[in-house]
DNA sequence: GCAATATAGTTTGATGTCAAATTTATATTC
DNA sequence: GAATATAAATTTGACATCAAACTATATTGC
């Protein structure tokens, strides 16, 4: 693989080469399967909740609100999640996971799962290193609030 | 940083929310500086050749080449770089920096290694076990041999 | 109690991306 | 040498995304 002689040194240029082409192949994947990669984190947030609001979501998911409003008419549209009004506030709802979309989650991470073997294949002894680094670098550069948020719901989740 | 339970294993995890943190860093750095971050791969690219065709600039930044055109108009329009008609093929033309192209790029280039500076500190001793990581990382999931699909664009850097 | 302000969600506009179709030019084949 | 195929760049269409404007409802402050 040709990598441009003034890049190789640059860790960044290598993170970001990594992360794409490991999201794309993961993306790919999804998409035979006719599952839009865009899908999984919002399914995968809601898997873990009751029910929340487009908001909630939004911060957690780290999107722009109005950008889940065409996310959640496609996925609602499909049966994967259904609304809720919210008797005490009309101008808002909330949504939760249909089992349909519980099922769309659960095939979502199973490719998920199986593209991270091959990235644990691929790092090998070297994946507590890898992982430990990664972690200084997410920590190093600050944490969004969107990511900060992710964490509570998910923090408890059975292993 | 808390990792979700459910993801603190998967490596996938990580290098995305790493290069998420550490490519926005550098986004709100270059924003700051009036700098488009999607200007640095193509400025960088060029920076380093006498001059490229928008298909091989296309190819090496891993973008669609539809996408380019917009963008190389863009550059044109400000004058960072220039084009010229190939006399041996009326259908192509190349692309070359222009002094002030070079000068912009030396301003992006110096916010990119500010922070792959940090990004050094952070690896410390482990910066050549990571790069080497992250590169069979890319070698694996940009090699067509893996999946069946023959999509292997080279990536190149933030943008 | 009502006007001002804030909030939830959507709509609109701009940008960036890919894929497919198009156009024009070059190569290949018969 | 004409027909066909390939190639370079662009155009078009479909999305995803953000930010700003907008609508409808809630809350606050006076």
């Amino acid at each position: 693989m040709l990598v441009p002689a003034m890049f190789q040194n640059l860790i960044g240029y290598h993170l970001r080469v990594a992360q794409e082409m490991s999201f794309q192949a993961f993306a790919r994947a999804a998409g035979k399967a006719d599952l839009k990669p865009g899908w999984y984190s919002l399914l995968t947030v809601l898997a873990d909740r009751e029910s929340m609001t487009p908001s909630e979501l939004s911060r957690i998911c780290g999107r722009d609100r109005s950008t889940l409003t065409s996310s959640l008419k496609a996925l609602s549209h499909r049966g994967l999640i259904e609304r809720r009004a919210n008797p005490d506030d009309q101008r808002s709802y909330s949504v939760r996971l249909t089992e349909n979309g519980r099922k769309m989650q659960e095939r979502l991470h199973a490719i998920a799962v199986v593209y991270d073997r091959h990235l644990d294949e691929i790092a090998g002894k070297d994946k507590a290193v890898l992982i430990a680094v990664l972690g200084r670098i997410a920590a190093t550069f600050g944490t969004p609030q969107h990511l900060e948020d992710a964490v509570s719901p998910l923090r408890d989740l059975p292993q």
